[in-house]
DNA sequence: ACGCGCATGTAATAGGTTACATGATTAT
DNA sequence: ATAATCATGTAACCTATTACATGCGCGT
């Protein structure tokens, strides 16, 4: 069961929503906001394979249908725990500096498979490491501005603008989170 | 020669900055606000070999000094024809939404390497591909924010935060270069 | 004698990219 | 007929990750 790769988990959220095909998968990543993923199915159908090998979702054949044949995936009881499992994880300074997308993807889909507390608990962890992050790439482009070429520190800068900006993100949708929890109570 | 990855750019731009050898690298990217590289022997040492096999660097090894032989890694001309060409690669669509990082690491060398007009050039097809992939954004998350989750609906909306920010720095940065252009005339 | 910092590498493995192959049905 | 759309898959290739292996010189 090695199924730990970031785009395993977006095929195992997308059919955590609802049951859905290979093709199906592919169709979002090239007409929705998802772009990010890859709609090749040299990508999609090896990684569902995986995850079906590894009990994570079970595909059944649609016969009724007119056209070819379209297995469905659905999410089996094991694969809701690696997903829960996974979307549980802490957030650490290393996702903030390489895997930021997976944060990302981890947090959309949170909604509807974990409480509201955890999406608290994200966004406060999430905060923390973005913060520390910021403040070393500020003293570093503070110390090495002078050494550093024309281009390259416009884009640190880029990139701090853009960490700040998710810090902000953060920050609002927790007090978002925690407001909607008191109006819930 | 497939020396055509992201990672090998970093490190053939780096050495074109000043020869290097594979330790110096590391210790960049585990030192320096390029955190986002692997400092891992097992993605530096064999993406030097295929740069040399390549023919687009050259290792020679130091033997004056005392410590344990370095092989020290310089450009050849070859290595810098490969590069200003990856340099000056036209900005896609497709390089937006999906390798983002690398053109932020392109722009990031171009300076002491591509004429100011390069950057210039760089910059304005980068706000031109920023504002239609982000018009893209803003339509998808108008018409389908009603049926998003809750969480889904706020990671997209700071992913669509981060590109405007990127767009407005691609225009100020340009901005920039236009002026210190003028002033050189 | 032993560990630490400098320094270079390899092996097993996993997973993504590109391109190709296949096949059914519907519209022209 | 034939192209387009729906739909699933495979094969070759490349590259990154993780863990391991090695070796020199210096300080204690």
């Amino acid at each position: 069961m090695t199924n730990d790769s970031q785009f395993g988990f977006a095929l195992l959220g997308l059919i955590h929503q609802q049951p859905m095909s290979g093709y199906d998968l592919r169709t979002i990543f090239t007409t929705t906001a998802m772009g990010g993923y890859s709609d090749s199915p040299g990508a999609i159908y090896p990684a569902l394979a995986r995850l079906e090998a590894g009990g994570l979702v079970r595909g059944t054949v649609e016969e009724s249908t007119s056209l070819r044949k379209r297995r469905v995936f659905e999410m089996t009881p094991a694969g809701l725990a690696a997903f829960q499992e996974w979307l549980k994880q802490p957030v650490t300074r290393d996702d903030v500096i390489r895997r930021i997308g997976e944060l990302f993807l981890r947090f959309a889909f949170m909604d509807g498979t974990l409480d509201t507390e955890w999406a608290i608990r994200f966004l406060n962890e999430l905060a923390v490491e973005l913060e520390g992050y910021l403040q070393g790439l500020r003293h570093y482009l503070a110390s090495h501005a002078s050494e550093m070429p024309h281009s390259g520190r416009l884009a640190l800068e880029c990139g701090i603008e853009e960490y700040a900006m998710r810090l902000r993100w953060a920050r609002t949708s927790a007090a978002l989170y925690a407001e909607r929890k008191r109006n819930l109570v």
